[in-house]
DNA sequence: ATAAAACTTAAAGTAAACTTTAAGTCAACA
DNA sequence: TGTTGACTTAAAGTTTACTTTAAGTTTTAT
């Protein structure tokens, strides 16, 4: 009765999609305008979302706190099928990708990390051995700044 | 001769800072506007930086790549000593700080990737066992999104 | 039948982090 | 001594990712 659940026909209205993935109804509507998700019109031109949506929507999610921009992940969901529901395998193959970059992420803030402690211990007041402090002033001679140290990660293509 | 080298005075014109830190003077103009960084003036009024100011800087970038505003990197700064240039301890205090952050963040994305991981070889199509896929259907129930599943890092207060 | 809740649209507003522009001043070098 | 490049300011513009508003329609519940 008071169950608002997925009709029998897999499809849900936008409040009940933004409930189940925690973002608002108005997030939605504007990840639909950028493509980024599809709907189809119910009785009185209001949004239906199919199931699988579900799962695009919280790949977006995904995607985003590995920093890639909505635009970024558009491209990669514009690799799945158009017509069809996507399979295991298209899930697959987006993960994978996604994996990829987040271990490289995970590689570079390690990496990050390891400068932090370092400098943490070294005598940085010296300005000879602080990892932190000195590729501003050593790497000027090559026009080369900061995001040498931080890793440089490749997000922004 | 065409050496523009830091001056005796450990100064530096706003070109000179921007180019060693590898960030458009435009941007030191806006961190300044926005209390990240200070400067003296010199003959002309021109901005003078402070030898010491690289590495404030650099740390600016180093924690804008952990993911931290730079409201909230402020609020770190702020905690340096308002007089003198910082020790050692001081930098070591919010080197700690951050470091600790990182920590968290680099395992929050190492959960993320297993979730990856484990989706890639699930039986997806199931709609049971995936954990990228269910936590929007699952958790339905008790009113909480993908949220739960990212992690929720605590980036923002 | 009616009232509340949920939906629709287009357009404007917001916040963060800068960049660009415009108009002018100053410094460094031949 | 001139002129080029670097600097100054305030204000407006840009991008991303949304949210809010306004005015109206539809659905759902009683």
């Amino acid at each position: 009765m008071g169950e608002k659940a997925i009709r029998k026909d897999n499809l849900l209205s936008i409040g009940e999609t933004a409930k189940r993935c925690g973002v608002a109804a108005s997030t939605l509507r504007f990840y639909e305008s950028e493509q980024l998700i599809q709907s189809t019109r119910g009785p009185g031109n209001q949004r239906r979302f199919h199931r699988s949506m579900l799962r695009k929507i919280s790949l977006v999610k995904v995607a985003q706190s590995l920093g890639l921009s909505l635009k970024e992940i558009r491209a990669a969901l514009d690799t799945l099928p158009a017509g069809r529901t996507p399979t295991k395998r298209d899930w697959e193959k987006l993960s994978r990708h996604w994996r990829d970059q987040l271990d490289q992420r995970i590689a570079s803030l390690q990496s990050l990390r390891e400068q932090l402690s370092g400098c943490i211990g070294c005598g940085c007041l010296s300005m000879k051995t602080c990892a932190l402090y000195n590729p501003a002033d050593i790497v000027a001679k090559q026009g080369v700044g900061p995001r040498f140290l931080l890793g440089d990660l490749p997000i922004d293509g």
